[in-house]
DNA sequence: GTAATTAACTTTACACCGTTAAGTTCAAAA
DNA sequence: TTTTGAACTTAACGGTGTAAAGTTAATTAC
């Protein structure tokens, strides 16, 4: 019995060395630049090893995209506590834009990246917990804004998906490398400016 | 003079069918999916002879980005006769949309891809007249907009930079696939109906 | 008219990639 | 003590982008 344990033990511990190795290599290089033999060689394993413990390259950076998740809802935790849905909304979308910046291959993968979509595809959509409470957190506040009298009239979900685009809009454009016909002035914070404006929009739509 | 003519002539043409044979394979499979080899056999030259019209892989790849920029100055070319700006600027967020949706592969390579922005790194920068003149557009738009006393006291680069983003956002996600948390009811017309409601809360601001 | 030059193009090759199939090794079970 | 089976590796397949060297054929120079 404890034998079997043991066993099943180190093969949870390697399946964390790899996610390791993988994680470390995936932020400083991206996705892209990070191959399953290079990770192979991090953790001193043949490439083949990781076969045993993932499916394919797509299902290792499933994985991370998961740990992607469970950090944003970390940043999205605290804001459950203001009160008012319209604040707590301009909240959200500021916290949002500060993931992506400050952990920006993460935020690539779990939103701009194809390649951990193909792992979702499959079974594990069912069980995409943090996804789902991420996207929930943001469309309960929405609901509660249309029943506070916000945004009257818009569909609640095609009105969270907008929200959601708008600030994802400025992370990607910033993440991609899109903000060179942006003069050099005003390069720096622009994310966070751009950010500012949304929510300053939101704020004079109801003034 | 003639005979030097007609060799730049086959070449240019030569040019021309590995730009075709590129944008064909790269609409119908995607950049990742479109390698050297497979334009080469379409084309039914080696390999290696593309490399004689082309630097490397992203240079054919920006080839098409910059073609993408001259197909979206024609969506938004129409949009000038209306003088209102912003009236303008809800058309063009508009036009955007639809550019991406009818063009995805191209609004990829444009605004999400990495590759091309390699080969636009180096000298290509300054003469990169079309991809200028699209982000012109909105960006004159964008300061009539504030001379008409709309989104007061913003700064207009900023501004511009951030209504581009919530256009692209919803472009984006879309594009990438990041829409199956939306129910299957909403999925048709998605990113349509998010432009509307970004063109509604344009509207509402100024009420 | 013949030889030298040069441009166009191909062959070959390198160093990578993800992934599979076929071994090998060695501890646990029978 | 033999058998089983899991863990792991080696070798290989078919692909990638790209560079170097070799070939061919048309043009230029003499």
């Amino acid at each position: 019995m404890t034998i079997a344990n043991r066993k099943e033990r180190q093969r949870e511990e390697l399946k964390g060395k790899i996610l390791t190795a993988a994680r470390v290599l995936f932020i400083e290089r991206g996705y892209e630049e990070t191959s399953i033999r290079t990770i192979a060689e991090k953790i001193e394993y043949s490439p083949t090893t990781i076969y045993l413990h993932f499916k394919d390259k797509d299902d290792i950076f499933y994985a991370l995209h998961t740990e992607g998740f469970i950090l944003l809802n970390q940043y999205f935790r605290a804001l459950q506590s203001v009160a008012d849905p319209f604040e707590r909304l301009k909240a959200i979308s500021k916290s949002y834009i500060r993931f992506a910046l400050e952990n920006p291959e993460y935020y690539d993968l779990m939103f701009i990246s194809r390649s951990p979509m193909n792992a979702l595809a499959d079974e594990n959509r069912a069980k995409w917990e943090e996804g789902v409470k991420a996207f929930g957190a943001l469309s309960t506040t929405v609901a509660e804004c249309l029943a506070n009298g916000y945004f009257k009239g818009m569909d609640p979900e095609v009105l969270t998906f907008t929200c959601w685009s708008m600030v994802h809009g400025v992370c990607a454009l910033e993440i991609r490398g899109r903000c060179q016909v942006i003069s050099e002035a005003n390069q720096k914070d622009l994310g966070i400016r751009a950010g500012e404006i949304i929510v300053e929009m939101m704020n004079r739509m109801h003034k």
